[in-house]
DNA sequence: AGGCCCAGATGACGCCCCGTCACGATTTCA
DNA sequence: TGAAATCGTGACGGGGCGTCATCTGGGCCT
C-alpha cells in the first residue's frame, strides 16, 4: 500500500516531524527508561547494573550518559514519572471535593487505584523478598507532596477545623497511606475498597483528637 | 602503677578469659561494625563502600569476608543490634500497660527516646539529602514488628475493643510512629513529648472509626 | 619447653562495572 | 554541497568486588 496519494505534497513520512535529531533523543531516553523498568522488575534495584540496562537496549554504553548520571537518576526518572501522572489526578480530587473527608476519600481512592495499576509494570519477576528504595524527593515527588500539603490546609481551613500540626498530619497521613497501600497489594484478591476504607477512617477518626497548638 | 599486688595468684589479665583466639574474633567483629556506622554516618549508606569500612579498622580486605558477606549484611546487623536493644524496652512496656492506651503511650514514648538516642551515632557528618534505606526486616526488627502485633493483640482483646483488622492496624501505627519519628528529629529543639503525644492521639482517635470486618 | 596443627588474618589477583573521551558517523544549516 | 554541530560509539584507566593460596600465631599435646 503506498500512501503517496494521501500525502501528495510534503512527502514527509509520519516520523520525520521535528528533526530526526529530536526524535532519536527521545526515543533513546524512552529506551532507556523502559529497559530500567524491565531491569529493575527482574533483578530488583539493588542489583541491577547500568550496565544490565544499556545491554537490553542495545545502545552503547557511553550513550547511557548523554541522558542520565547513574542508576540512581533513572530510578528517579521513572519516579518523578510516576508522580508527573498522579499530580493531575489529585488535582482533579483537590477541585471537586467539598470539605476534608470528600477529598481524603477521593484523593486517597486515588492513590490506591493508582497503585494498583503501577503495580503491573514493577513487580514482574522478581523474587520475594527484594524491596525498592522508597523514592527520594525528587521535584516532581516533593510537588505531589506539597500539594496534598496545600490541599490539606486549604481545605481543612474551609471547614473551620481547629489548627492542627500540619507537617506532622500530613506526614502521617502520606505514611498510612502508603503502609495500607502497600499491605492492600500483597492480599489476593486486591480490595482496593476495603484498604481506601480503612485508611480513610483511621485518619478521619484521629483528626479531632489531634492536639491543637 | 604495678598492678601485680592486686592479681598475684592467678596473672590472668583481665582481657584473657575465653581464649585469645575467641577474643579477637568478637573485637574485630565488633571493630567492623563500629567503622560501619561512622563510614554510613559520614558518607552515606549509598556512598560506602565494603573498602571503605575495612580501611577504618586497619584490618585487611579479606577478613572482612571472614565475618560478612556485604556491606548490606553489616548494614542489617547493625540494625538487628538496635532492634535487639530496643525489644526489651518494649517489652517491659507491654506488660506494665494496663489497656491499649497506656501500652501505646508507653510504647510510642520509648521509642521516641530511642530514636533520640540513636539519632547521636548516625547524623554525625552527613551531607543533607542524603538517605538511609529502610530498614530490612532482619529476624530482629521482625521480631519487633510481631511483638507489636502480639501486643496489640492481647491488649485489644483484653479491652474487649471490637475486632479490627489488626494487619492493617499495626502497619498503620507503626507506619505513623516512625513518619512523625522522623519529623521529630528533624525539628529544634527534639520535642519528645509533643511528637508522642500528637501520634498517640492520632491513633487513640482512629481506633474506634475502623471498620469492623 | 618444644613441636605440631589448624583457625583465621593477609593482600595479591582476576573479574566486572564504572564514567570518560577521542573518534567517526550523521544531521543540520548556510 | 561543504562546514559545523551533534551525538552515538566502544576502548580504556580506575577502582571496588569477592576469592584464595599463603602465612602467622594461639591452642594443645607430650
Amino acid at each position: 500500500m503506498s500512501n503517496i496519494a494521501y500525502f501528495p505534497v510534503r512527502p514527509t513520512t509520519d516520523d520525520a516531524r521535528p528533526g530526526k535529531r529530536e526524535r532519536t533523543k527521545v526515543a533513546n531516553r524512552q529506551a532507556i527508561l523502559d529497559a530500567a523498568r524491565a531491569v529493575f522488575g527482574e533483578l530488583g534495584y539493588e542489583a541491577a547494573t547500568v550496565r544490565d540496562i544499556i545491554r537490553r537496549t542495545g545502545l552503547a554504553s557511553g550513550t547511557f550518559y548523554n541522558y542520565y548520571k547513574s542508576k540512581e537518576e533513572v530510578f528517579d526518572a521513572l519516579a518523578d514519572d510516576g508522580a508527573r501522572r498522579f499530580r493531575p489526578i489529585l488535582r482533579a480530587e483537590s477541585d471537586k471535593a467539598i470539605d476534608f473527608e470528600s477529598f481524603l476519600r477521593g484523593a486517597i481512592r486515588a492513590y490506591f487505584d493508582f497503585l494498583e495499576g503501577e503495580h503491573e509494570s514493577w513487580r514482574i519477576n522478581r523474587p520475594a523478598g527484594e524491596v525498592f528504595p522508597h523514592a527520594r524527593a525528587t521535584p516532581e515527588i516533593q510537588a505531589v507532596f506539597d500539594e496534598v500539603h496545600a490541599a490539606f490546609a486549604k481545605v481543612l481551613e474551609h471547614d473551620h477545623a481547629p489548627a492542627v500540626d500540619l507537617d506532622y498530619f500530613a506526614a502521617a497521613c502520606i505514611a498510612v497511606a502508603r503502609e495500607v497501600g502497600d499491605k492492600m497489594l500483597e492480599r489476593r484478591p486486591i480490595d482496593v475498597d476495603g484498604a481506601a476504607d480503612f485508611a480513610v477512617r483511621m485518619i478521619l477518626g484521629g483528626l479531632p483528637a489531634l492536639p491543637r497548638p
